[in-house]
DNA sequence: ATCGAGTATAA
DNA sequence: GTTGCTACTCGAT
C-alpha cells in the first residue's frame, strides 16, 4: 500500500479488456515526480426521472433488465434530488462503460412506461469524474494503492483504492513551446500531403533548440538531422527527454499539429508523444483541437481569442499582434512567400529560417509565461481539465461553472435544448439596456459614474433564477414592469424565500473581483495579469446574464433575461433622474452614467453616489468610474441629434478614453483611423480646432500629391461567413473571391486587406489586395470623400466649427472645398 | 432617397 | 456556443 499526494494535470480515460473503464490520472507529487494513477472504481451514470406517482420499485426492476447488445444497467440509486429548486426522486442509473449512457438512455425513454425524461445523459466520463469526485486539476489530491507496472513515461503508476481532493495548489508547471517551419511553393499554401517541415523549434525553462534536415553554416546553435523523418523523431526524443508537464504553441490546432500528424504518416515514422507512447489525436468531440495523452496541450491562441479578446487592443489574434501587445515584442522579419526558394538554394540563408523558427518558439514561451497564471486561475475556477477549459467559450465557461456547483445544491444539471425547443427559443426576443442620446458638443468637468457588475448584481439583489421565478407575488421580488412579445404589461415575480442557484453562483465570483480589484486599487497595479483576472471574473459573471437570453443553454430563460434588463433600466433612469435635480446629465449607456460638475464640486458628486448608494438594495452598487477634464460627444452622420455609444473623454492625467468611433474600428483604413485620433487629440488635448482643421488639410493634400503610403489606405474587413453564403458582394468579399480563384486558403474568420484603386466604376470592381497594388495606385479622391471626411465631419461640426453646414445640399463637396478640395 | 445586408463596437 | 443596442458603408433599386 503507498500513499501519495500530487498535482493531477491531465486525466482521460481507457476501457480494459474486461470492458470497464479505468479513469487515469496524470500528474507531478510534490516531490517533482511523473506520475499515472489508475481508478477502477468509478462508474458513469445518468438519471431517470420517474413520472409522477409512478411505482419506482416496479420501474426500477424494468430498467435494471434493459439490455443491448454488451450495454447494460450495473445498479440503480434512489436519490432525492431538485429540478430548478423542486425536490423530485430520481434514479441514478449506473452503467457498465460510458458508451452505454446515451444507448441506456434512449432505451429506457422509448420502453419504459412512466419515466418522464432522462438528464445529465451528455456530461462526458472525465468531466462528470472531475465533478463528482471533487477533484480540481492542478490542485493537490491524495491518493492510496498499490504501485503497478506499466509501459508509460512516469516514475510510477498507482493503481488507486482512495483517492481525495486537497486545498492547495500547483503554480508552475514546466512548458515545452514549439513551432514549425514548413516548405512551401511560392505563392502557395503549405499543403502536408506534399510540403515537408524543414524545421522545428523548441523552447522551455532553460531550453532552446532548433531541428532541420540540410547541413548549414549559421550562428544558431542548431541540430542537424539527416531527413524530415529523422526530424520528427527528433522532435519526439526532445519531448521525452524534457518530460514536460504541459505542451504550447501557437495555432498548433490549427497547424502545427495537424501537420506533424499528416507528416508522420506520409514518413511512416511514430510520433509517439503521449505519456502512454499514444499519438496526439484530433478530438472527435471538440473538432479542429488535438489531445497528447497526459500532456495537456495548450494552444494560447484558442485562449488568446477566446478569454483575451475583449481585453487586448490588438488590429488582430496573430502570434506577432498579440506578442506586441502584451510583451512589446515582434517576429522577426521573414518574407513567407521566399521560405521555398531559401530552402531550395542550400546555402546558410536557411540560418535565416531557423532563427525565425526559434523566435517564434520563445514568443511563444514568453506568451504562455505571461498568461499562465491567468489559464491556471481559470482552470481551477471552473474545475476542469486545462486543455478543454482554455478552448472554451464563455457561454461554455459559464455553464460548466455552473454545472460544477450543481453538486452543492443537490440540483440536477437541466439538458440541453433540442432542435426544436432552440428555434423556439430563438423566436423570442426581449428588450435590452437603456441608452441616453447626448447632447454633441464639448464638455468640461464631467464625473462618469458606473455600477459595478449592474446585471449580476441584480441577479443577486431579486434573487432571479429559473427556480425562484414564481406565478404569485407573496415573498416575491416584482420586477419593474416590461412589455411582452403581444405588446401586454406584465410584471415577473422571484420568490425570495427560496434559495437560487444562479444568484448564490454568481455572488461568489462578484465577491472574488472585488478581492481583486482591492489589490489593483491597494497596489496601483498596473498589472495586466490581475485586470485580465478581474476581466474574465467580470466577463464571466455578465454572460451569466447572456446564457439566460441564449437559445442554447441549459439554463435559458426569458424571464429572467428579460426582468434582469428590465431592473438595469429602472436603477439607471432613476439615478439619472436624480442626477438632473443637481447636474446635466450628459450621458448614460446600460450602467453608467455622466454628468457634468458645472459650477459643483467634486464632492457635491460623490454626495450624489453616496445618496443613490442609501437607496439601492444590497449588493448593488454605483461606483465612481472617473472625473474628466473634458468630453467630446458627436452627431450622427447627416442628422442634428447625438450618436450614441461614440464619445471621447480626457481623463484629468491626460489620457484619451475613445468609445465608437471608427478610430478604434478595424474595417476603416490605418488613415482614416490616425487622422480621426488626431483630431480628438488636437481638439481635447490642445482645445484648438483651428490646428486640427489645419492638420485635415495637411493630409489630404498629402493624399492628393500621394505622399501617404500605400500602406496607410488598407482597409480591413473580416469574413464572418462562407463566401459563396454572401447575397451582397462588398469590396471585401470581392477581394476574397479573387484570392480563392488564386488559390489563397480563405475562409469563416479571415480578415481581407484591400485598397481602393483609382479608375470608375463601383468600389468592389476597384478594391485590390495591396500586394497587388503599386505604391500610388490608391484612389485619393476615394479617401478624402469616404473615409477622411466622414471621420472627421461630425466632430467638427459638432463643436461648431461648420454650423449650418448641415442643411446646406452636397454638404460633402462643400466640405471638401472647405478643406481645400 | 431609401432599404437590406454586412461589419463592427459598447456594455 | 452570452445578450441586445447602435452606427455606419456598400450595393441595389
Amino acid at each position: 500500500m503507498a500513499d501519495i499526494q500530487f498535482y493531477p494535470i491531465d486525466i482521460d480515460y481507457t476501457t480494459t479488456i474486461f470492458g470497464k473503464a479505468v479513469i487515469r490520472l496524470f500528474g507531478r507529487t510534490l516531490d517533482n515526480k511523473t506520475i499515472c494513477c489508475l481508478d477502477r472504481n468509478f462508474e458513469p451514470y445518468f438519471y431517470a426521472i420517474p413520472e409522477e406517482g409512478a411505482d419506482i420499485e416496479k420501474i426500477s426492476s424494468k430498467i435494471m433488465g434493459c439490455k443491448e447488445d454488451d450495454s447494460f444497467v450495473t445498479s440503480i440509486v434512489i436519490e432525492p434530488k431538485k429540478t430548478l429548486g423542486n425536490a423530485i426522486t430520481a434514479l441514478k442509473v449506473y452503467v457498465n462503460h460510458p458508451k452505454d449512457v446515451p444507448i441506456m438512455s434512449r432505451l429506457i425513454k422509448e420502453s419504459i412506461d412512466g419515466i418522464k425524461d432522462t438528464q445529465e445523459t451528455d456530461i462526458l466520463f472525465v468531466r462528470r469524474y472531475l465533478i463528482s469526485k471533487g477533484i480540481t486539476p492542478l490542485m493537490m489530491c491524495s491518493a492510496s494503492g498499490t504501485i503497478i507496472k506499466e509501459d508509460f513515461n512516469v516514475s510510477f503508476v498507482l493503481d488507486t483504492e482512495k483517492i481525495n481532493p486537497g486545498i492547495e495548489s500547483i503554480d508552475k508547471l514546466k512548458v515545452l513551446c514549439f513551432d514549425i517551419e514548413t516548405y512551401a511553393s511560392e505563392k502557395k499554401y503549405p499543403d502536408s500531403r506534399i510540403d515537408p517541415i524543414i524545421s522545428i523549434a523548441l523552447y522551455g525553462d532553460n531550453f532552446k533548440k532548433v531541428i532541420t534536415w540540410k547541413k548549414i553554416n549559421t550562428n544558431v546553435d542548431a541540430t542537424f538531422v539527416n531527413s524530415e523523418s529523422e526530424l520528427i523523431s527528433e522532435f519526439v526524443k526532445s519531448i521525452k527527454e524534457y518530460q514536460p508537464d504541459c505542451i504550447s504553441g501557437y495555432f498548433t490546432d490549427g497547424f502545427d499539429f495537424p501537420y506533424l500528424i499528416e507528416r508522420s504518416k506520409v514518413n511512416n515514422v511514430s510520433l509517439n508523444i503521449g505519456i502512454d507512447n499514444s499519438q496526439p489525436k484530433h478530438n472527435k468531440r471538440n473538432l479542429g483541437s488535438i489531445r497528447i495523452t497526459g500532456i495537456p496541450h495548450v494552444d494560447l491562441f484558442k485562449f488568446v481569442r477566446h478569454v483575451l479578446r475583449n481585453s487586448l487592443q490588438v488590429e488582430s489574434n496573430s502570434l506577432n499582434d498579440v506578442s506586441y501587445a502584451l510583451l512589446k515584442e515582434k517576429k522577426l522579419d521573414m518574407d513567407m512567400e521566399s521560405i521555398g526558394r531559401i530552402w531550395d538554394s542550400n546555402n546558410d540563408d536557411i540560418g535565416k529560417i531557423l532563427e525565425y523558427n526559434l523566435k517564434d518558439a520563445e514568443l511563444t514561451y514568453k506568451l504562455f509565461n505571461k498568461l499562465s497564471q491567468d489559464i491556471f486561475e481559470l482552470t481551477k475556477l471552473i474545475g476542469q481539465q486545462l486543455d478543454d477549459v482554455i478552448r472554451m467559450q464563455f457561454g461554455q465557461l459559464v455553464e460548466w461553472y455552473l454545472i460544477r456547483k450543481t453538486k452543492d445544491f443537490n440540483e440536477i444539471i437541466p439538458n440541453k435544448p433540442g432542435y426544436s425547443e432552440k428555434s423556439e427559443r430563438l423566436a423570442h426576443t426581449y428588450q435590452g439596456a437603456f441608452v441616453y442620446r447626448p447632447k454633441p458638443g464639448l464638455y468640461e468637468k464631467l464625473a462618469v459614474f458606473d455600477f459595478r457588475s449592474l446585471y449580476p448584481s441584480i441577479i443577486i439583489a431579486h434573487n432571479i433564477d429559473p427556480g425562484t421565478l414564481s406565478q404569485s407575488k407573496e415573498n416575491s421580488y416584482e420586477s419593474p414592469e416590461l412589455i411582452d412579445e403581444s405588446g401586454k404589461p406584465v410584471h415577473y415575480y422571484f420568490n425570495y424565500l427560496k434559495r437560487g442557484f444562479i444568484p448564490e453562483v454568481i455572488k461568489d465570483l462578484i465577491t472574488r473581483r472585488s478581492r481583486v480589484k482591492e489589490i489593483i486599487k491597494k497596489e496601483k497595479k498596473d498589472d495586466f495579469i490581475l485586470h485580465a483576472r478581474s476581466n474574465i471574473l467580470k466577463l464571466i459573471a455578465n454572460s451569466a446574464y447572456g446564457m439566460f437570453g441564449y437559445a442554447g443553454a441549459r439554463w435559458y430563460s426569458k424571464e429572467c433575461a428579460a426582468s434582469i434588463t428590465a431592473y438595469g433600466r429602472f436603477y439607471i433612469l432613476r439615478s439619472i433622474e436624480k442626477a438632473k435635480k443637481d447636474f446635466e446629465v450628459v450621458f448614460s449607456d446600460t450602467d453608467s452614467v455622466a454628468i457634468a460638475l458645472g459650477n459643483k464640486t467634486k464632492q457635491d458628486a460623490l454626495n450624489f453616489m453616496k445618496e443613490i448608494n442609501e437607496s439601492l438594495p444590497p449588493f448593488m452598487e454605483l461606483e465612481l468610474e472617473n472625473f474628466y477634464d473634458r468630453g467630446l460627444f458627436v452627431m450622427k452622420k447627416n442628422e442634428l441629434q447625438g450618436a450614441k455609444k461614440k464619445y471621447a473623454l480626457l481623463d484629468e492625467d491626460n489620457n484619451l478614453k475613445i468609445r465608437g468611433f471608427e478610430a478604434i474600428r478595424r474595417n476603416w483604413s490605418y488613415l482614416a483611423k490616425e487622422v480621426q485620433l488626431k483630431v480628438l487629440e488636437i481638439i481635447l488635448k490642445d482645445n484648438s480646432i483651428e490646428e486640427a482643421v489645419d492638420y485635415v488639410k495637411n493630409i489630404i493634400n498629402d493624399l492628393r500629391k500621394k505622399s501617404i503610403p500605400l500602406e496607410r489606405a488598407i482597409i480591413r474587413t473580416q469574413l464572418r461567413k462562407e463566401i459563396r453564403h454572401y447575397e451582397s458582394i462588398g469590396p471585401h468579399v470581392k477581394v476574397a473571391k479573387n484570392m480563392m480563384a488564386n488559390g489563397i486558403d480563405i475562409g469563416i474568420g479571415t480578415v481581407i486587406r484591400y485598397v481602393v484603386t483609382e479608375g470608375k466604376g463601383i468600389i468592389r470592381d476597384r478594391a485590390k489586395l495591396p500586394e497587388e497594388c503599386n505604391e500610388k495606385e490608391y484612389d485619393a479622391e476615394y479617401y478624402i470623400n469616404n473615409q477622411i471626411i466622414p471621420a472627421v465631419k461630425m466632430i467638427f461640426e459638432s463643436v461648431g466649427y461648420s454650423e449650418g453646414i448641415l442643411t446646406e445640399s452636397n454638404e460633402q463637396s462643400k466640405l471638401n472645398k472647405f478643406f481645400g478640395g
